[in-house]
DNA sequence: CATCCTCGAAAACGAACGTTCTCTTACGGT
DNA sequence: ACCGTAAGAGAACGTTCGTTTTCGAGGATG
């Protein structure tokens, strides 16, 4: 019972943590805030985060973990390989016509912070580390050259950024296009080098 | 003469901002900061640039004006217009190879203020969209389609924030890689068409 | 030489932030 | 019923930051 209060109140921190950190940067957000949105007050706040660091740090992994989760799940439901490739890019435009998107929560943290934070850093270049194997394990379950995994990454990551800057989630749809043209073209080099 | 030093010592603040803002993100650079690398007192800092906001803002402006003549000057020493289009990358390529290369300070600028700021949020989007018309504009002189710029573009944006993160400007290669397949792939398509 | 103006260096101010402390209240065990 | 403990609400503290002001030293002009 005691454990799982312990764990309510830490979601409600890192909740309200996220949505704020998220949606208006990180150092944009007080304390203060976090503890208003969340509901718990500072004394508890700083007993399970002992600091601002540690709880932007907290805020960062979970994100991590279910934003791949939640694309993994997303792509599971496709079976052709081909298909799951460009899933990914499908998925992508239903985040970016989420009402509140803006933009990829790691490379706003590691512009943000990075320079500033060896561990803001470290976590967002594992997050990216990550995205980049989980595509590589698609590619190669197409049976696509490696060298496609390569164009695909800043395909994506670069559809993030522009739908948020733009405020449209267009770029996904266009990513999807070039990403449906270069595995084309990267399995007809295949078969040509067959 | 007066007009002269005038716009010296507005040079030297600018180029503190900017090395300073570009490097740690603008949040993490105090005004005190500007001054000592500067070497211009607060007090005149002030009479010209008459809040931090302004200074970010005349900042982010000169970036973008300098950032795009500098990207132009260097695809103008090709003729081919598809040598063109893959030039931006081999530009990005040596960007991305500046020791202090972290990322593009509109993306970055963006993430870290665009949802607290609508200055820097417009000037961002000013600045992606003037690349996009600069890309248009290779496209169109390729002959090829407009559809082309639309997947340069995130292969571009995406290019700069993997190789911040990943610390490597190799992305530039990848990315340009991809874009000269689209490129083929969108000229087929054209005479295919035709 | 006296005077006014300018200008650089740094102190000072008010607000905001991260973090800690205090005070009051409520509860659980004997 | 009583006491020790925990916990919520928010005041308070020390620092930092953006911005303003003060102070003192030239430099040109009568």
């Amino acid at each position: 019972m005691i454990e799982v209060e312990l764990e309510t109140t830490e979601q409600r921190i890192l909740d309200a943590a996220e949505e704020l950190f998220y949606g208006r940067g990180i150092q944009s957000v007080g304390m203060d805030a976090i503890r208003t949105a969340s509901g718990v007050p500072l004394k508890r706040l700083y007993q399970i985060f002992p600091s601002k660091d540690t709880l932007v740090e907290a805020y960062l992994k979970r994100r991590d973990a279910r934003w791949l989760h939640d694309l993994a799940r997303y792509v599971d439901a496709h079976d052709s390989p081909t298909q799951r490739i460009l899933a990914v890019f499908d998925w992508l435009y239903r985040w970016f016509s989420e009402p509140d998107y803006r933009g990829c929560g790691f490379i706003n943290s590691f512009g943000e912070l990075g320079a500033t934070s060896q561990a803001v850093a470290d976590i967002a270049k594992a997050h990216k580390d990550a995205f980049r194997r989980y595509l590589a394990d698609l590619v190669a379950a197409a049976d696509a050259p490696a060298r496609l995994t390569d164009q695909l990454v800043p395909l994506a990551e670069g559809a993030m950024t522009t739908a948020a800057i733009s405020g449209s989630p267009e770029p996904a749809r266009h990513a999807k296009d070039a990403a449906r043209t270069l595995l084309r073209a990267a399995h007809a080099d295949v078969v040509t080098a067959a």
